[in-house]
DNA sequence: GAGTGGTTCTGAATCGATAAAGAAGCCAAG
DNA sequence: CTTGGCTTCTTTATCGATTCAGAACCACTC
């Protein structure tokens, strides 16, 4: 046993090529080796070459970066976390965008980016503990638990979208006003039977809410929505909705709500329902985009008119939205992107966590119309 | 000077918790105080309780990833390497496509995703050499001089697309085949007048051949492309649309030819010159449907009427397509991801390296008609 | 010839954990 | 009684680099 090990150490210990190989190959210190690879100044030309030479020799895959990690205590990485499967990430464009903006500064300044999705309860916390990273970066992660596992690992993080975190860096935009705004505009419009969908996490498991996490000043709910759905990646909007109906003097309990996740195909379903009610809904607000193209599928499917028979907003003014004409909430997403980036890679420490609320606004084009 | 030194050691020292901190806390040894974390069959609960106490207490981050990483051997992380910046990489529904079916099994499996692009010459090549992962999927990198860069750290690879290389797995398409299949249709459709918008990838430098890169047996090139096509993503579909003329006794010389990058504004420079061809095109090929979008834009901004006056034809079949109807070749996108994943992944060492080619078939919409 | 200042290189001390083998204690079976 | 086997913990030896202080040498200057 023991000799066999010995053997395999020693066979090991011939294969792997380590700084200390080449430097015992030339003569030379480790230390040196070192300098060849990473300070190229610090040693004579000459020298230099020769190492090169060697390491080209014995096929050494350059410094390894975990020990270089290790020793540097840096990763130039940042980890982006989800609270979905990356899958789905992928396909939401909000999520697509906002990446955009994020790896433009994490390129530029030579960071790279390690992606985290939640596929199933258990899986994101290891590769959380696990990731070689400097900071984090937490993808609207309202009320999830992997907010608590990202905190711990005492990195610097920033929150995007939500929720508000007291001492961690923060950007969004007024999620509460711009859902008001919509809502106001429909009732404006002439309104009055409004459906809602609003979008959830696609946790597969219940959310449990943490005291330190909901202490948002901004956007606190002092409505009274029902328990499910004071967590929601949607609470904020949910809100404003709220807002605006009680400002106009619409029932909120006459209002239709469901939930759906932020995917296309799964909103098509809950649209349906909504489609189903007698007196039908005149107008549709969709908590985000994805869901809306779901609605305007359904509608298609069964050959109601938008905007003639029925109204639908979206919110966020995804790409697609344009070419689909749909009315939105338009938010910069991937100038949030960047935004979170700096405040992640910036070296200055700001006291105050930063707390960035972005610009948005209401575009109307041809998916909304009085009703009829 | 080695004061100050050895204060700071002593205060950073003592700021930072370890697992010898907690260790030494309680008195037993440090194997101890990781099994706690990593094994917690090895120990008495009681004791485990305790080291948890401990470890919360002195607000201990959990054990050091870097440093796990360096004595485990493992990262848990693939990284995923474009030729382009990152931000362009998310912009187009290709690559976006792909990287979702990898996440997919690369979630599964708890494994992270490291994604590497290349905003400039040099930056991601030190990304790369630092990057703390277990292998790498090179993202349709033909030509590239990052091939070289990720070969040299030894690791597993798997390239997607192109090139093949010899004894490193590979997914990908008959993209030649498929691209004939396209030029043949619109052929046989009438059309004499074919223009063609060729992609070619976003480097900042030219690109070099590197002789073991291009011993590719499917998609070895006979046909004589100026050597600025040799090497281009798109080389492959070049030749195929080469193949087709050649066979319909189409002169290659008389097809125009575009190279823009895949990207739709981009390619929107490109269409607009070759619709001022005069005689006009009565077709145009384009090397991707992103590139086709630009055509598509172009044409309807000068009053083109597609198909009546112009057909257009694409290449990827991404999610736009469809509702853009778009003539173009499908193929299983984000099955390549999986696959690619699977092959990272997968324990099993094949000894000939696996070479996937999965199905492409041409998907006829309304884009494309008879000439006028 | 002593002092000054640069290069170029070395040695020792880490960075923070895990693997492997071994020791101590305890219990049951032979 | 002792052998074997289990649990629970410790010891020792790495994993592969970087940092920092200092040595050796060279050239110049005054």
């Amino acid at each position: 046993m023991s000799r066999l090990n010995q053997f395999r150490n020693r066979l090991s210990r011939v294969e792997r090529v380590t700084l200390q190989t080449i430097a015992d190959r030339i003569g030379v210190s480790r230390t040196t080796v070192s300098n060849a690879f990473s300070r190229p100044d610090q040693l004579k030309e000459e020298l230099r070459q020769r190492i090169m030479e060697v390491a080209e020799e014995l096929d050494y895959p350059g410094p390894n970066p975990a020990a270089r990690t290790l020793r540097r205590g840096r990763a130039g990485v940042i980890g982006v976390v989800f609270t979905e499967a990356l899958s789905y990430a992928f396909a939401d464009s909000y999520a697509v965008g906002f990446l955009r903006g994020l790896a433009r500064v994490a390129e530029q300044s030579g960071t790279g980016l390690h992606l985290i999705g939640w596929p199933s309860p258990g899986v994101a916390e290891e590769v959380i503990g696990d990731a070689v990273v400097d900071g984090f970066c937490l993808f609207s992660p309202e009320g999830h638990p992997l907010v608590e596992t990202v905190l711990r690992r005492r990195l610097p993080v920033v929150t995007v979208d939500h929720p508000y975190v007291p001492g961690v860096p923060f950007v969004g935009i007024e999620d509460r006003l711009a859902a008001r705004e919509v809502a106001t505009y429909l009732l404006g419009l002439g309104h009055r039977r409004i459906a809602i969908v609003a979008a959830r996490p696609m946790a597969a498991q219940p959310i449990v809410a943490r005291p330190r996490m909901i202490q948002d000043p901004a956007d606190w709910l002092d409505v009274d929505l029902s328990e499910e759905h004071r967590f929601g990646a949607g609470r904020a909007r949910l809100a404003g909705y709220h807002d605006a109906c009680l400002e106009e003097g619409l029932a909120w309990e006459d209002v239709p709500l469901h939930r759906t996740t932020n995917d296309r195909e799964i909103a098509r379903r809950a649209a349906g329902q909504l489609l189903d009610l007698r007196p039908r809904p005149t107008a549709v607000i969709a908590a985000t985009d994805e869901i809306a193209f779901g609605v305007m599928d359904v509608a298609a499917q069964r050959g109601i008119d938008i905007p003639g028979e029925l109204s639908v907003v979206g919110f966020d003014d995804v790409p697609a939205a344009e070419p689909a004409g749909l009315t939105t909430v338009r938010q910069p997403i991937t100038a949030k992107g960047t935004t979170a980036g700096r405040l992640l890679l910036e070296p200055s420490r700001h006291d105050p966590a930063p707390c960035v609320l972005m610009d948005h606004h209401l575009v109307i084009r041809r998916s909304t119309a009085p009703p009829p």
